[in-house]
DNA sequence: GTTAACGGTGCAACCGGTTGTACAACCGCG
DNA sequence: CGCGGTTGTACAACCGGTTGCACCGTTAAC
């Protein structure tokens, strides 16, 4: 064996280092008021000498928690992946758990494997509570969730769905992020609209749309709907197009704000100026809006809250607290493209 | 309390059900063979009646092993979605695991706070191995993993890193994925070469680049090489830049697929035709390769079967295996973009 | 001088499984 | 009938922590 596998120190011999029994060697490392300060520096000084750590699995069985949270997610990674609302949402949450003791892990779970898998860890109470990013009406997984009565958040909405008091909701409300976006670029005059969305089968992107419509009606005609991946490169794409169909339009929704950055390129290399020809609104308020010329105007969905949001819930709902739902807002964000 | 929170039965309740001690049921349900089929038999349809589940907590501390493993990502989040070959590799991992009882969690560790969070269940021994998806020369991380004996497979070259005796290796070889479409371009006559890779920070991008020019030489002139991102649109993009800069070229070497998809859009919509103006050669053999016109010759980076392989090899370390490196190999797929 | 109150500590039980070992019941054999 | 050997089960210890409660020695109050 070349590796010396050193295994960990154990509470009982930080105890017998320090003098003292492993109770009180556990209420001194915990802090209790029960225990004199002259012991808890003699038994801290001994836990620091042979580098003790407690033990996750003991101590899990004794206080009954993992203190590990799965954030679930059911679809595919490589969708998960290009769609960068999901990647600052996933920074909430852990910048959110950070202050606390727990961990936050992401679990894949998008194929019948690995869901059964997951689903195994869940009825053993591997993780003290469950974030999941993308849920979709008749998730087994939610219903075994459910049923082993497992603290879980669900992050988007889920219409009608059976859990509603069981569990908690977060999510942010596209549908107005889009009447936001919408309102402003009508207020501006714009009559001839063009829109270059996300990934068709994106259901935000649907809600983001239904706001438009809702706002715009025939100023947004059905031809002008473009769907494209979110990526700036993707949204020069679209514009070259649109401007191939030499169709007349005036104003460009962007579902995105690095399609918004994409589409600028275009529309400068075509010799138009944003904002006096063409205004622009992007989405998100990525770091690249303050960085476009002219800085874009954007609807800034509150990504990194709402994962700060559902962080807390969840750590709410570990100490018992009831479910809850919760409504993040959109937020129109005024700069110069418009 | 509207949530009757049901707490889980345990093996004493099933054991009682089946009119027999804990040990027995543990056995039957382990299927120990000093156990009688009719006891198992019995036990099974108690344990099946009372919906029972092994604790993990308790077991995990029993047997010692938490049946979780690690997957450690240290770069930002957004710039691993960025990266469309993680996606794959990911699934590799899951896919592998899959087969087993093991189940693979993503731990992010990009901030200061979130390494320490992870430490800090990595000394607690939450997790009986660690796959490092990006590791990095100097990362505390690793300090505390092979301090601790952790089982941990770096998925990645780290030249020269201390570890080479503690922790496993994975990884392929860029370089030779570089010479090997470097040469396929060569032999095909080419003699003006642009190169379009991904991002310039991306060290996988460096020695892919190494590879061309150790082929190329002055026929890939620096002035020709250009960083971009992942995408199709990227690609577009870029090829759009090139082109309007009027040099002569008749070969291109992209660093994705879904670059070289754009870049043979752009081309077309040039008129320049492909293959016979101007070559194309990918890399990662990604879906959209095929379904290009004219199919795409690209670079296989076996990105799957690295899953695979370092699943593989973390199970072996957790039953005691001597470390291991393994070098997976690139392959040219040859089809008509040449 | 006895007693009550109190701060500090240790014993032992407990969390929920697994496993070494002892033991009882049964078998066939001489 | 007594023996050794097999089979099936239960007891109890153990994994590594936490925690209720009993107990000890002080000190203050009467």
């Amino acid at each position: 064996m070349t590796q010396p596998v050193r295994t960990a120190p154990t509470l009982a011999e930080v105890a017998a280092a320090a003098g003292v029994s492993r109770s009180t060697a556990s209420r001194a490392l915990n802090d209790s008021p029960r225990i004199s300060e002259e012991t808890k520096r003699r038994v801290r000084a001994a836990a620091k000498e042979v580098n003790f750590v407690p033990n996750a699995r003991g101590r899990a069985l004794a206080v009954g928690r993992t203190e590990i949270i799965a954030v679930l997610v059911t679809e595919p990674l490589s969708e998960l992946f290009s769609d960068p609302t999901y990647s600052e949402f996933l920074s909430g949450i852990t910048e959110e758990l950070s202050e606390s003791s727990y961990l936050p892990v992401i679990l894949q779970a998008s194929s019948t494997h690995e869901r059964n898998r997951a689903r195994e860890h869940f009825e053993r109470r591997s993780f003290d509570a469950v974030i999941d990013v993308s849920p979709y009406k008749g998730s087994e997984l939610l219903e075994v969730l459910c049923e082993l009565g497992v603290p879980t958040v669900l992050c988007g909405q889920l219409e009608g769905h059976p859990y509603r008091d069981v569990f908690s909701t977060v999510y942010s409300d596209d549908e107005e992020g889009g009447r936001f976006a919408a309102l402003a670029i009508k207020d501006r005059g714009r009559k001839d609209i063009v829109a270059v969305l996300g990934p068709q089968d994106n259901p935000a992107v649907a809600d983001r749309l239904r706001g438009y419509r809702a706002v715009l009606g025939e100023d947004l005609p059905d031809a002008n709907v473009i769907y494209t991946g979110w990526n700036s490169g993707d949204g020069y794409q679209a514009m070259h197009q649109i401007l191939a169909r030499e169709i007349a339009f005036d104003g460009v929704l962007c579902g995105s704000d690095r399609i918004a950055a994409g589409v600028i390129t275009a529309l400068n290399e075509a010799g138009l100026s944003v904002p006096a020809d063409v205004s622009v609104v992007g989405f998100d308020d990525h770091e690249i809006a303050t960085r476009c010329v002219p800085a874009l105007t954007t609807v800034r969905q509150p990504l990194r809250e709402e994962g700060h949001m559902a962080a807390n819930v969840a750590l709410d709902m570990i100490k018992g607290a009831e479910p809850t739902t919760t409504v993040m807002h959109m937020q129109l964000v005024q700069r110069d493209s418009l």
